[in-house]
DNA sequence: GACACTAATTGGAACGTTCCAAGAAGGGAA
DNA sequence: TTCCCTTCTTGGAACGTTCCAATTAGTGTC
């Protein structure tokens, strides 16, 4: 198959009309004659005829692509806000570029780069680890729809995230109403989620009255390190009773420590999350958590970008989605 | 901000001197003096220019994309692969477009129209569900790397997989060995891969002389299918002592159902999955499973495609690898 | 039979790059 | 001084679309 890729012209000289009438009968315009529009979608196919989007995304300005940058794919939930962005960005026509730049700031940068080169016509971000600074100077030029966070704002940035503060506090209230008092928490490091949920942790102890038995081990969202982090607990506080773990992942690694070391869950001890992961909320873990609508975090942060691009000026919008607690069989009453 | 984006021209225009230059020193051509490299240099980052892809991919007719199509994120075993992907796609400074296109083979197919228009140089299939007559026309146009499934080839398409008959006759093994013999079998449904998988399990069974005691029971690789299967299965032949089922989502739905209905696993029912899912191997559900490379087989199907994207005319390369039993907590021996 | 009007069609200019053949500037050698 | 060689630099033509203003053909109206 020597021969080159069929355009327009092709088309065009096949059916015998000119290019500008194919490209308006391809479009779909109504100005074309019934007999001009049959002979040239039958050139076409005959041709195999298959229009080039970077031809076209250079004539009219627009590339019809979104870009997604997202952490990385080892936690599952990202590929659940995932299939929510691609469901509504699929149905308005727009392609989506999806990248993954690993924790590094300075990679997730020039990774953003050639997302612009691309002419997205707008970015979304799951759980970035990008600096206020950047992020500002890229919203510059594009639109920017923010999932999981809301510590960067401005004018041309929507935001899309649960209250990770009263979720938390959700979670530890749901414990402390179980009996326990002895609740420790796993965080998820140094990151604004991890803050908040953390804080909401303070809170919920302080205000329960318990604040003598605050008990904060650091932790960064990963399996490994929840595993380390509980085995860490129990070993430094083993009358603990009941731990509310930053997120689902970090969670499912403590209870894997927490099985091993003797103890049952739940009825030894009690574990909590924090997200809705899929695989969690599977009866075969049946772990409790507070779930967050994932997917539709993503369908909404598509929404809002899609009618940013549309209308430039319109008010930054920053959405608050409720998180609710998803009562599993992880929690039980502490053992007397 | 109401300027447009600044192009080579502007650069040009500031640095004084021609469009070509810029365009040659941009790209880091040696045959630009010194002095000329520096002034393009800062008037490009002064006017935060940015490189316009389409222009680029239409004018030396190379989009340096290239396309995936996974056929969904629930299963995170696909996402495991795309990382893989991404890692070596990245590393040579290729975008990767992703489209998960719903299980329809119909929907999947003008997905994958999308991807053509945007002159992505290949193609990644994990996981399809497109028609053998699709694949070959479209290998026509470009090169296309199937991943697990190797049941369509072509001149222009690679598959990278692991022996699917072969590890379910490892796990059936691996069953038999531990004392079983009432094994039954959970399928994929209706596809090549969950086909290999039964026939295996039916070639190890009548190998190990219990042809009496095969029990196959249809599932469609959700977690859902397997966790109703699971029940049918102990209603229907509450002496199983051992179920192989076709992937390890299943299995965990499979898991939930067995514990429901009383027995303890792997004490008096044992599991084995496939497909060497990262959460399913954490040591909280730990199941005992075959395992594929599935990182590494992301890894080697952009290899090889990107090998033949610069050398269209070689031989397809058809690679098998080797997935392996990884044994973990779900299985034991029958209770006597 | 001239006129205005509508419907259908067209060629050319853009879009922002890369490539190419050709030009300008400078330095030696004759 | 002239000429040839490098080394840098340049304008113009592509690439495959879309958009626009302009043209053609056809249809009534008076």
């Amino acid at each position: 198959m020597p021969r080159r890729k069929p355009t327009i012209h092709d088309v065009a000289a096949r059916a015998g009309v000119s290019k500008s009438l194919v490209s308006l009968a391809l479009r779909g315009s109504e100005k074309v004659s019934v007999d001009s529009r049959l002979a040239i979608e039958a050139a076409a196919a005959e041709l195999g005829y298959r229009p080039n989007a970077a031809a076209r995304s250079l004539a009219d300005r627009r590339s019809r692509a979104i870009g997604v940058l997202v952490l990385d794919f080892n936690n599952p939930i990202f590929a659940q806000i995932l299939d929510g962005v691609q469901q509504v960005a699929g149905a308005q026509g727009y392609n989506t570029l999806i990248v993954t730049g690993s924790a590094d700031p300075i990679r997730q940068e020039s990774e953003l780069a050639r997302l612009l080169e691309f002419q997205v016509e707008g970015i979304i971000l799951i759980a970035h680890r990008l600096t206020a600074n950047t992020i500002m100077r890229i919203s510059d030029e594009r639109p920017i729809a923010i999932i999981t966070r809301r510590d960067v704002t401005g004018p041309n940035i929507d935001t899309v995230s649960n209250d990770d503060r009263s979720g938390a506090i959700m979670a530890v209230e749901y414990l402390v109403s179980l009996g326990h008092s002895r609740i420790a928490h796993i965080t998820g490091g140094d990151n604004q989620i991890a803050r908040d949920r953390e804080l909401g942790y303070l809170d919920a102890m302080t205000s329960a009255g318990l604040p003598q038995h605050i008990n904060v081990i650091p932790g960064d969202f990963t399996d490994s390190r929840g595993y380390r982090a509980a085995q860490e607990l129990l070993t430094a506080a083993p009358d603990t009773t009941a731990a509310f773990v930053a997120n689902d992942l970090s969670a499912l690694g403590a209870m894997a420590a927490i099985e091993e070391l003797g103890r049952q869950v739940p009825e030894d001890f009690s574990v909590i999350g924090y997200d809705g992961m899929a695989l969690a909320t599977l009866r075969t873990l049946n772990l409790t958590t507070v779930q967050q609508p994932l997917i539709e975090m993503g369908r909404l942060a598509v929404t809002n970008l899609l009618k940013r691009i549309d209308n430039p000026n319109t008010q930054p919008v920053e959405m608050r989605v409720d998180s609710q607690l998803h009562i599993a069989g992880t929690c039980g009453p502490p053992k007397t």
